[in-house]
DNA sequence: GCAATAATCAAACAAACGTTTGTTTTTGAG
DNA sequence: CTCAAAAACAAACGTTTGTTTGATTATTGC
């Protein structure tokens, strides 16, 4: 009755081989495939293993009563960079701190969306041609921001600047000049992050 | 026996509440739930469903047999991008809505780590000071890779290169020269992926 | 409107699922 | 080393799964 789940040592080792799975096939395997995929042999020993992980947060179940990955299933170790040469941690708890990719870069999925670059124009700031952009869809934004703006029918990625009373749309590529439209243009949304995969 | 297996109309529909489904849960439901789901009485139904989708590419069995997303899965419809009236974007966008920024950018959880970067030896590649960068930690890597090693008991974000026979970490700005270590050194990871947030 | 065809339904089914149970092995303290 | 507690194993169990089968309902062409 009263079990006490403590955590196993293991565990996180044994989460790293699920989370691989899923990254692969978008699916958490079966208790019996579980079993081969860990090394273990019973699958009593698999249910306490993912009792575990369901208390810890890293695994739940969907509402048709199916294992489902857990808001922790997909945190991520985030190295504090002074660590040095011989420190090898595999370990979960030391020396790093844990967070999700997504919920760093979205903070308001309602209206954020997500947008291919196309183009140069904004490669001083580090945003390359098919890089992906994190917009937060709003038609206003404060001096600095990087926008995506409606110009032409075109989306364009630029900073927003203003010359005298004029806003104006500033590449960050010395071979751009400058947009300075004559009638006022739409803000589409404001840049907010941005990935690149390899 | 020879079921010819045609797409119908509706199917996309059912697919999109699958896609919900997954998107809130990250599993997929059971026939027996998908019944509720899709109001189908019968699972023989939702068998030939499933068969059809499975053609198409939207889903496919996991090593376990279990039901998983297929390829198109998380294919986005072009509708969706075509809102804004005549804008032209490149429309080729891998589903943002149904898969999370972290699936696209971390393949093998359990050997990923994610690194700030200090500096601005990287800044042509887009790699600033302060962005964050997705390493899988594995010893070796090709020429030509970003990579992550250990020089002098400190991190370095430099590419992989070769000059006759040494291999040698090149920066990506003038400002930096080339390293090239008089003792073989230690890589600790490869870079697949960069983010930054604003 | 009627027949042929396809789709859906409903029930029965074996296979696979995850839980439960009891046993064996491993671990660790005295 | 001995013994008690914990963990892993192995087998049996009732459920639930997805498939199969045959009956019923919707379509479609003539």
């Amino acid at each position: 009755m009263t079990d006490f789940n403590e955590v196993h040592e293991s565990d996180i080792e044994k989460l790293g081989q699920l989370r691989d799975y899923f990254a692969t096939h978008r699916s958490l395997p079966s208790y019996s495939y579980m079993q081969q995929l860990l090394h273990i042999k019973s699958k009593e020993t698999i249910s306490k293993l993912v009792a575990r992980l369901k208390l810890m947060g890293f695994l739940e179940s969907a509402p048709d009563k199916k294992l489902s990955p857990g808001k922790r299933f997909f945190e991520r170790s985030l190295s504090n960079n002074t660590v040095q040469a011989g420190a090898f941690t595999a370990s979960y708890n030391e020396g790093s701190d844990y967070m999700t990719i997504d919920e760093h870069l979205v903070r308001k999925p309602s209206i954020t969306e997500l947008i291919p670059v196309a183009g140069d124009s904004m490669k001083d700031l580090g945003i390359l041609d098919r890089d992906t952009v994190i917009v937060e869809k709003r038609p206003y934004a404060n001096l600095g921001d990087i926008v995506v703006a409606i110009i032409d029918d075109k989306f364009t990625i630029k900073t927003l600047g203003k010359e005298k009373s004029l806003f104006v749309l500033i590449p960050a590529n010395k071979d751009f000049e400058i947009i300075r439209p004559k009638e006022p243009f739409i803000i589409y949304g404001v840049v907010t992050g941005q990935f690149r995969s390899y």
